[in-house]
DNA sequence: TCAGTTATGTTACAACATAACAAAAAAGGA
DNA sequence: TCCTTTTTTGTTATGTTGTAACATAACTGA
């Protein structure tokens, strides 16, 4: 059953983001569509190369890398995905059915086995952080952080 | 004499990059030195194959990009230089001459100009934002971030 | 000197990303 | 509907970043 319950959560996530594109005004064309479906079923971080090799399995029809990037950059304007710049995998939002507006993502990376979580950081942290920072003179242009480290499956494997 | 000045600072950063590898056991090899000498001189961070030809320039001299990749490696090593994982690029540290110990280094890209800024941000701060992950479960390597935004003159030229 | 180690060079290739242009599909109005 | 325009996707070629594998050179310490 946990098969079919994943299956039912990633319709219930597409819908959810046929929702959105709907109300940006922006086109969630089928092939983006079945791209989004791929990478919400991955359990790790996926490269543009993998994710157009896992297409191809999952939907019986090759793509070409380049309309996977397209496909990419147009589900991470659209919060849909998001750009791990520092491993150069994507992966699908986690918080694509809340109703709430989306925040500034943060992501704990596992330097060992790859996975990755999408986590929620204090605001007030933040803003103490980005304060700081913006008294420099500098101007940020997004809070996105990526923090890399060890999950705690491999940390304790790793102690072992 | 700006120029002179420079060239002065550069040298006694040298000097201070030596002591460093002489108390940590390490060689700073000619080459390593000519490679931290080049890199000191950028203003900008700059990617393991501009580096070699700037090496080329610099020296007279072609470098393989792969002994470029084995001395940033060092270099990084001994905290001589920085590695910019978001942005595939290196930087010197801006504190080789400092007598305190290396503290985590905080980086400010400019998306624009693509200038980087190696700050300082309050100890607490990052406590608290690193407690907070860690509460999760996420054992943290490395608390050096790298937030994108622009600098003050990018900032500038982008509002007229 | 000579063996063992570390550093560097050479070649080949893997992995990631984009430029330039062509074809197909969708949108929108006459 | 038909035609035009725009958007999306495909194709080909190439640029960029990084590493594997193995050879040679340089250094180190008996
Ligand atoms: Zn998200
Ligand atoms: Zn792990
Ligand atoms: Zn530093
Ligand atoms: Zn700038």
């Amino acid at each position: 059953m946990a098969r079919a319950s994943r299956r039912a959560t990633v319709d219930s996530i597409l819908a959810s983001a046929e929702r959105a594109c709907a109300t940006a005004g922006v086109r969630l064309t089928a092939k983006r569509r079945a791209l989004l479906a791929t990478l919400l079923q991955q359990s790790q971080a996926m490269s543009a190369y993998e994710l157009a090799e896992q297409y191809r399995q999952d939907h019986g029809e090759s793509i070409p890398t380049m309309s996977v990037y397209r496909m990419l950059d147009f589900l991470a304007e659209q919060n849909l995905v998001h750009k791990l710049g520092a491993i150069n995998k994507y992966i699908a939002c986690a918080h694509i059915s809340c109703s709430h507006r989306h925040e500034t993502p943060q992501f704990l990376i596992c330097d060992d086995c790859h996975s990755v979580s999408e986590v929620e950081v204090e605001a007030e942290t933040l803003d103490t952080l980005g304060q700081g920072v913006e008294a420099t003179g500098f101007h940020l242009r997004s809070r996105q952080l990526e923090l890399h480290g060890l999950c705690d499956h491999c940390y304790k494997r790793a102690a072992s």
